[in-house]
DNA sequence: TAAAGCATGTAACCGGTTACATGATTAA
DNA sequence: TTAATCATGTAACCGGTTACATGCTTTA
């Protein structure tokens, strides 16, 4: 089957959510969005020409007092058709993350366990600062009260976050405590 | 801080763990390190004769009786101590993975609640099949009474997949009951 | 007046994948 | 004889990042 290029999805699926400028998309995403995506305005720019070009959106020039002029996007129906029968395609396959810390373990046998666990306790701190910023992310939109349609959809992107990063940060634990034990022997 | 090129440490450490083709590190790959690695024989290859250039690998000719000759690499001592020092620096950030099916839970709005969950299905089963793949490494190596000792850290590693899955899973299930009771509403 | 925020864009670069090319040996 | 395995390699391509360029407005 043919690759896919999820960006444009990522994007045609930001105009229909209120977010219709590049600039105001590249907010989002990073504030929002970047615990499973990110994506730079060297793909958010060319991606909404590009869009234009096929039809799957329309820009509108719109000139604001007190701030520069900027570019409108909208959403077309075809635009929108394209969205859905994405959104219905299966996931072909998992995402596989490349994880340096894993790595390193992998060929820390030669490595002083003390390192090694100093990177674990590294590990675990950032989690841990994820951890708590998903939480935030998820009280603040639970406590704004504007109850949008999109609100449980996030909530359950987050929960992911949350609960994978919660299990990450027990096998931090439960390494370490494997890694002195494996010293004493 | 500048930007590191991981593949060539990852080389770096699998030729100090008995790979010394670049064919056989593509073995090893594809089969131990591809939970949380993977590499293309377009890498490889390249960053094998850069090693080699930079004196951090040398390389031997060698012919086979019945086999194609084949190139064996080996570790130099300054490779080692690069490897060495990149052991030891901690990892600076965690990785986030593009995940296409929070990107289209993001979006699932519009969608009929049924397709969502059906999406969520079929990860849960590709999820499952992971969980299984690991599980029949870790039962593979452990029971290899050969006690290597990098088996300790490959455990690890693997563990990492495990629990990590496992909570994805958890959450998979989960978020179907939402579902359902959102549409119940 | 300087910094921060709003706003758009591009060119160079880089890591990585895919497809292709080659060729030997061995087992079905 | 055909497929599978062993073995090495490259060129084209692609997705994505970074650095750079521009310019306006508001706030400190």
């Amino acid at each position: 089957m043919a690759k896919e290029n999820y960006t444009q999805y990522a994007i045609l699926g930001l105009l229909t959510t209120g977010y219709h400028t590049g600039y105001a998309m590249k907010q989002m995403i990073d504030g929002s969005l970047n615990h499973f995506w990110k994506i730079s305005y060297g793909q958010i720019y060319p991606t909404l020409k590009r869009l234009v070009e096929q039809g799957f959106a329309e820009v509108k020039l719109s000139s604001q007092e007190g701030k520069p002029d900027k570019k409108e996007y909208f959403i077309t129906p075809t635009g929108e058709e394209t969205l859905r029968n994405w959104l219905q395609q299966p996931i072909q396959e998992l995402p596989i993350e490349k994880n340096d810390l894993l790595l390193k373990l992998f060929f820390s046998r030669h490595q002083d366990t003390y390192n090694t666990i100093d990177l674990l306790d590294t590990y675990h701190s950032k989690l841990s600062e994820r951890y708590n910023t998903y939480a935030g992310i998820k009280e603040m939109i639970l406590s704004d009260l504007c109850d949008q349609g999109d609100t449980p959809f996030w909530i359950i992107t987050l929960d992911y976050g949350l609960c994978t990063t919660e299990a990450a940060m027990d096998w931090c634990v439960k390494t370490k405590e494997t890694l002195l034990n494996l010293k004493e022997e």
